[in-house]
RNA sequence: CGGGGCGUAGCGCAGUUCGGUUAGCGCGCAGCGUUCGGGACGCUGAGGUCGGAGGUUCGAAUCCUCUCGCCCCGACCA
């Protein structure tokens, strides 16, 4: 391709709106176009990386027994109602009414269109397993696109279902699914991290996650730096020491004049937060929960959204906590009713806690669980943070943020359940087929990539998604000789199969050297009156400073062994 | 949805407080010439009606009202 042709122009300004690395990257390089929040262009270039990834993607899937196939993004509501997942998506799903008034949705996943089809197809047990897939886009109306590429409304989703007879089956196809997982984004060049997850509005049980990891990411990740234990923050649970404190003893009311919050009360009171118990308010689908937790450990929101099975959960307000008759400052569990009660399992840890009085200016000390309060529901609810203690080996935790690239789910039987995908097995009796569900977003992953592979000069392509391999950069235009031999050298690269790049416009040897390492293709061939002379030229890797010099008629054969390597 | 910021030429911005000739600057773009190993230079030129609508005024990029869009933080989110 000769660059003076490419569409898509590099820019040496930075867009106002583009925050993270990769998206001033792309947009720097002239790689993606912005149409509206959350839509983009993609640019040859960058479409040409895309496509390379896609082909990665697709050899391992094939390689995994995967089969690839075309479902419709328009879908009927109905199917999603069948499910539930309609409420489960919420405004997150993209839907239009047709001219016969009937609500389609725009495809945000495919789990009821593969089940329906698959249902319709398979009778028999002999039918599993199968994992089909499809690469297409898909459509999420996302409160807040952000970051580029990162999260956008309309993006390219690889997403294989894997239908099994038994649990077994689907731990066989998960583990398969997780092996070419790590596959593709090795290929990609992509070092990522393999951490459980939630579920989510995807449902199901067992969930991991690939990350990337990056300053840009927009998940916490905590994981063990002894042992491999790794999840995201929604997910992760950590050690609760046990407080030490004597045996249990009396309730004493004490005076705490002015003291609400934990820090202040624990202070006054001359013992560590996590002494204390706390009170936070939840509304779960508009009722007022009331979660009692140790004082040093925060609340996992998503842990107990899943608790309490509720479709909305946020903090209460605090008018909402007062028009309850609760003391806000002085909350406890002791004595109190007329509400949901919560505990994480935090309080069982120790003994003679201070709590609030439910009396404004007091709090009580030698609180005891169960000896004071009664809870609805004991589990863990706690927010696991740095320098936890590690569940697994005691190690201590660590937090970092990530890239989710890719999220594969353990689904089971729910979906084909309610719409109807059932199995005969060998002795005639009918199930419903078990599913997963395996997802990678193939825009993300490339801006994820990025994100991994840049310097102050711009994007450095891993070879194998790169979106050419070879720069070639002639320096004088005006010369005849440095033209011919890089004429020459360009057809003779392209008919030897090599993905040339050709910089051929008349500019400035400062722009051409610096639009090549914006552009990031692996290798850099110059051209110049200097190597003509004698009858070479320059070969130089975008990752090194230092060129070397290759006699012309052997550049085509080196470059070849450099791109096998 | 809550909080914050912003819409003036393809991009980056000034001008808006305090209304007043043909709305500026840099980059980029086009033509000509000189240059050419890490973002060269000169000359000439094209390009915007100031996000949109309504209003106030002799006069609006500037003031008022409404509205649309974009970004960031949060909520939310496979």
């Amino acid at each position: 391709m000769r660059l003076s042709k490419l569409l898509g122009k590099t820019q040496r300004e930075i867009p106002a709106e583009a925050d993270t690395v990769s998206h001033r990257l792309l947009i720097r390089a002239g790689m993606v176009q912005q149409l509206a929040a959350g839509v983009y262009s993609y640019l040859p270039l960058a479409w040409r990386a895309l496509k390379k990834i896609e082909n990665i993607i697709r050899d391992e899937m094939d390689r995994a027994g995967g089969q690839e196939l075309s479902m419709p993004v328009l879908q009927p509501l109905e199917l999603w109602q069948k499910t539930g997942r309609d409420a489960a998506f919420g405004t997150g799903l993209f839907t239009l009414t047709d001219r016969r008034e009937r609500t389609l949705v725009l495809g945000p996943t495919h789990e009821e269109v593969i089940a329906d089809l698959v249902g319709r197809n398979v009778r028999s047990y002999r039918d599993l397993p199968l994992l089909p897939y499809q690469i297409q886009t898909k459509f999420r109306d996302e409160p807040r696109s952000r970051g580029g590429l990162i999260r956008v409304r309309e993006f390219i989703m690889k997403d294989l279902y894997s239908f099994d007879a038994d649990q077994e089956g689907l731990d066989e196809s998960y583990q398969k699914m997780l092996a070419a997982y790590k596959n593709i984004f090795n290929r990609c060049g992509l070092p990522t991290m393999l951490i459980q997850a939630d579920s989510g509005a995807i449902g199901g049980k067992e969930s991991h996650e690939f990350m990337v990891v990056a300053e840009s990411g927009e998940d916490e990740i905590i994981y063990c730096e002894k042992c491999d234990n790794a999840a995201n923050v929604e997910k992760a649970s950590s050690l609760k020491e046990r407080i030490e404190d004597g045996p249990p003893q009396p309730l004493v009311e004490v005076a705490t004049p002015g003291k609400e919050s934990i820090e202040d009360v624990a202070a006054f009171l001359g013992v560590p937060p996590s002494h204390t118990l706390k009170a936070v308010f939840y509304m779960a689908d508009d009722k007022l929960v009331f979660i009692v937790i140790r004082g040093d450990i925060g609340v996992n929101e998503v842990k107990l959204k899943n608790l309490l099975g509720a479709a909305e959960l946020r903090l209460a307000t605090e008018a909402e906590v007062t028009g309850a008759g609760v003391v806000a400052g002085s909350a406890s569990p002791v004595g109190l009713s007329g509400f949901r009660i919560i505990a994480d399992d935090s309080v069982t840890t120790g003994n003679n806690f201070v709590a609030g009085a439910n009396k404004a200016g007091y709090h009580l000390k030698n609180v005891n669980y169960p000896r004071d309060f009664k809870v609805e529901m004991l589990a863990d609810i706690a927010l696991a943070a740095a320098g936890h203690a590690c569940p697994a080996c005691n190690g201590v935790l660590r937090a970092t943020r990530g890239i989710e690239v890719g999220h594969i789910f353990k689904l089971g039987t729910f979906i084909s359940d309610r719409l109807g995908a059932n199995y005969t097995d060998a002795e005639g009796a009918s199930h419903p087929i078990v599913m997963g569900s395996y997802g990678i977003g193939l825009g993300r992953l490339l801006a994820a990539a990025i994100e991994q592979n840049h310097d102050d000069k711009g994007i450095v392509w891993p070879l194998p998604i790169a979106p050419y391999q070879v720069y070639l950069c002639p320096l004088q235009m005006a010369d005849e000789a440095v033209t011919g031999a890089a004429d020459k050298l360009y057809s003779l690269l392209e008919a030897a199969g090599l993905e040339v790049l050709y910089d051929d416009r008349n500019e400035s040897p400062g722009v051409k050297f610096n639009d090549a390492d914006l552009l990031g293709i692996p290798f850099r061939i110059t051209v110049s009156k200097r190597t003509v002379a004698n009858d070479s030229v320059e070969i130089k890797r975008r990752t090194e400073k230092e060129a070397e010099l290759v006699p012309l008629e052997e550049a085509n054969k080196r470059l070849k062994e450099l791109i096998r390597g």
